[in-house]
DNA sequence: TCTGAACTACGAAAATAATCGTATAAAATT
DNA sequence: AATTTTATACGATTATTTTCGTAGTTCAGA
């Protein structure tokens, strides 16, 4: 699995609109981005050619512009950075992070479902 | 709750070995850090200085050196981070995090316990 | 007392990330 | 046909983070 995946801060936050939207332009992803915060057309362009350069998405000629599409894998990208991500703030005590976001998050019945369920299965299905 | 909260990754390692220790010298903090990687000792130092001087530690004059003390209580700090995680990230989606989390086995038996035990608590108390 | 080891202070270099300006080309509009 | 709009390319600038070199201080031991 390629463990290599650092998208920064400004890429990840384009590749969640390409992943939420399967593919875009620059276009689009620059005014989806300009909801959020102001930023200049080309800062968006630049970062999404870095995205392609380092291989993370791809990007198709249609007539005078590009198509971007993810190639990162949504889940397997979440996975890695919430490898790291456990590793630097919990010091890789999964449950110490679980505990906390359950305990101050309150996270909804639905969600609180769905966790043990999973537990069940895991448990079950040693 | 302060939600300035943001130290850099080289920060965090900082912090993580004061949490630790409770509180070190510089030296001290430089020895544990070069376990895990080769850093020159001005480097730990300045690092050291930046925390400090952004509040994040606080220090006393102890001879000729300084005792280094977190003022950042860890629990608020993973937790400040770990918020701007989900967001970032998980797009905000706490169950998602922690079925990918758990799903991926990066649980113990003990920790899957633990998280159960918070669960029933939080069904059924209060 | 002199020398060297252990500190701190401070600034500058190197590395990384983010932002944008300008040049250029191709369509679309007038 | 000329102008405006919409793209891309690409380098330059700015900001942030990390790293370290150098200078200067204090203290302990030869």
């Amino acid at each position: 699995m390629n463990n290599n995946i650092k998208p920064t801060a400004a890429e990840l936050e384009i590749l969640q609109i390409l992943w939420e939207n399967g593919s875009c332009t620059v276009r689009c992803v620059h005014e989806k981005m300009n909801r959020k915060k102001d930023i200049g057309y080309t800062t968006t362009l630049k970062i999404m050619q870095n995205l392609a350069e380092k291989k993370m998405v791809r990007r198709e000629l249609d007539g005078k512009s590009h198509i971007y599409y993810p190639v990162l894998k949504k889940e397997e990208t979440q996975n890695v950075l919430l490898d790291r991500f456990l590793e630097t703030t919990f010091s890789g005590s999964a449950s110490s992070l679980v505990l906390q976001l359950l305990g101050n998050h309150k996270a909804s019945k639905e969600e609180l479902l769905k966790i043990k369920a999973l537990i069940h299965q895991l448990e079950g299905g040693k």
